[in-house]
RNA sequence: GGUCGCGUGGCCGAGUGGUUAGGCAGAGGUCUGCAAAACCUUGUACAGCGGUUCGAAUCCGCUCGCGACCUCCA
């Protein structure tokens, strides 16, 4: 590891260089999904986000443990009429289901999704439900270090306390605490028992139709709203850790809480460097069920929804994906999606392409060698950038009219050095699926049968191009059109025909 | 209302005080039996108005438009 990597920090508004806390290893806590309902397409963006920052600083050598949580109880209800209500609890009733068989479902449609886009499982995935005992310890500590009361059963963060004595709290989302008093709603719940209209609960009592509760020193209630983050992320980081990150939507209140329990418990601050993914917008516009104007992923892949043409497959999604900086909003469209399959067939295709590169034959370093290897260096430079995957992507497409040629044979075997060949491959490869975790949809899933495919289709075209030596037009064009029926693209070159699968 | 951000060519989307982003689409060409694919070449740009500067799309101000957060939310 000797890449010096820079990162935006939402703290310091400004990019710095990453220095992690222990050489060489990085500590890193992503807020995880709340799992009382289907993943959210923005929420997929967010994870394929820090997956690929996951990915990048492993590949650049650090030794990283990544915790991604799953929060299966305690954020309140916000409209409920009924008032303070467990998300879990209500759909629970709603359902006839036991609360973890809720959380259960979802959190296995979650891991589905995360799989289908190809996200990498973080080195640790822990529940809210299974660390009530640090959550509960955790609002212990901040009650003995005086940053919380307990007013009739619930505890509530003092906030005003903590602003004072260190200045602290604002500070990520850039509030001051007098913007917070006159924003705060008074229709909020339990505004009596709260000192500070920006106080908020960290462990607040239940009432009965509440389900999901458990017992703690000051009644059967619930952890609040943003504990179980905070409590995790010690119990696995520590106290202090490199990483924290999470969609911008959280920075506050969530993030901002989180900063402070995490002082109000162990008197530091948590994380060096905050990171947070921008938001995922259709048509311009917020995805909101309100107005009709979302998709779900399942809907993006199957093309059943009013606002795509056709069905996107996850790899042209991640690749839609990789095409924007993850801390500036995405705009999903049909046309954008369109251009984005192109692209990711074509960088796919040049890929298959060089895999069948074998021969260079340039004694010495040639323009073609300087060309290639200064654009991949600039590739890895542009991921030290706080990771710039739409540069990197760039630089990429840069590399593939060489590939391209190469294949052709516009550009000669004897212009390119073995070893600039080699290095090609490797880090093409290496940039396509360990760092950019795209996947070749268009070669099968079962090798014999991809085997058998590929022999098949050889045979096919040699009958085609012995037609077409007889000039027997008739037959080598209805080869063509059927195997084009077929979904199977086939390509004249100078050396005879090749073959690709089309999506769609 | 408060806080923050954005406005780039037909579309998406990077970026920077003076030098090519990239993808998709378009145009011309090479190749081909025809076509496709591939390759080569190529046009269109920085919301508006002022200001700073030798020079700004890039910095500053204002205007207009859009968005996010302030409430569970990636």
């Amino acid at each position: 590891m000797n890449r010096s990597i820079k990162i935006y920090n939402t703290v310091s508004k400004e990019k710095e260089e990453f220095k992690p806390i222990v050489e060489g290893r990085v500590g890193m806590y992503v807020c995880g999904p709340t799992v009382y309902s289907d993943v959210h397409l923005g929420n997929c963006r967010s994870f394929i986000s820090f997956d690929i920052i996951y990915r990048y600083l492993k590949y650049v050598g650090f030794k990283v443990r990544y915790v991604r949580n799953i929060t299966d109880v305690g954020h309140l209800e916000g409209d409920a009429d009924s008032g303070a209500e467990d998300k879990i609890s209500k759909k629970a009733r709603l359902e006839q289901l036991e609360p973890m068989e809720v959380a259960q479902k979802y959190a296995n449609g979650f891991h589905d999704m995360m799989r289908t886009f190809n996200v990498l499982p973080p080195s640790i995935e822990p529940r809210a439900t299974g660390h009530i005992p640090e959550q509960v310890n955790m609002v212990k500590k901040i009650l003995d270090n005086g940053y919380a009361y307990e007013a009739d059963g619930s505890v509530y963060f003092d906030t005003l306390k903590f602003a004072k004595e260190t200045g602290l709290y604002g500070k990520l989302s850039g509030r001051v605490l007098d913007d917070l008093v006159a924003e705060s709603r008074d229709n909020l719940k339990k505004q009596d028992q709260k000192r500070h209209p920006s106080d908020f609960a960290i462990w607040i009592k239940a009432d009965d139709s509440h389900i999901m509760k458990w017992d703690s020193p000051w009644s059967l209630g619930f952890p609040g709203w943003h504990l179980e983050c905070s409590a995790m992320s010690t119990k696995y980081l520590g106290d202090r850790f490199d990483i924290h990150g999470g969609g911008a939507d959280l920075t506050f209140p969530h993030h901002e809480n989180e900063i402070a329990q995490n002082f109000g418990a162990c008197k530091s601050t948590p994380a060096n460097y905050w990171l947070h993914g921008n938001m995922l917008l259709m048509n311009g516009r917020k995805m909101a069920k309100s107005d009709g104007n979302t998709i779900t992923p399942e809907q993006l892949f199957t093309g059943d929804s009013p606002h795509v043409s056709k069905g996107y497959s996850p790899m042209v999604v991640r690749f839609f994906m990789l095409q924007s900086h993850y801390r500036s909003t995405l705009d999903l469209s049909d046309t954008a999606l369109q251009a984005a399959e192109k692209g990711y067939q074509r960088l796919m295709e040049a890929y298959k392409n060089l895999t069948k590169l074998d021969e260079a034959k340039a004694p010495t370093p040639t323009d073609v060698d300087t060309k290639v290897n200064q654009t991949l260096d600039q590739a890895f430079n542009e991921m030290d950038d706080d990771f710039n995957t739409p540069k990197a992507l760039a630089r990429l497409f840069e590399v593939v009219p060489v590939i391209n040629s190469l294949a052709n044979g516009t550009i000669s075997a004897s212009e390119i050095t073995a070893d600039t060949l080699k290095r090609l491959k490797v880090v093409l490869s290496d940039f396509i699926f360990h760092i950019f975790g795209l996947k070749d949809e268009t070669s099968g899933n079962d090798n014999t049968q991809t085997a058998v495919l590929e022999d098949v289709l050889e045979l096919v075209l040699e009958i085609r191009q012995n037609a077409r030596t007889n000039k027997d037009w008739t037959t080598s064009d209805l080869i063509r059109d059927k195997l084009t029926a077929a979904g199977v693209l086939v390509k004249d070159g100078k050396d005879g025909a090749s073959w690709s699968i089309k999506n769609n």
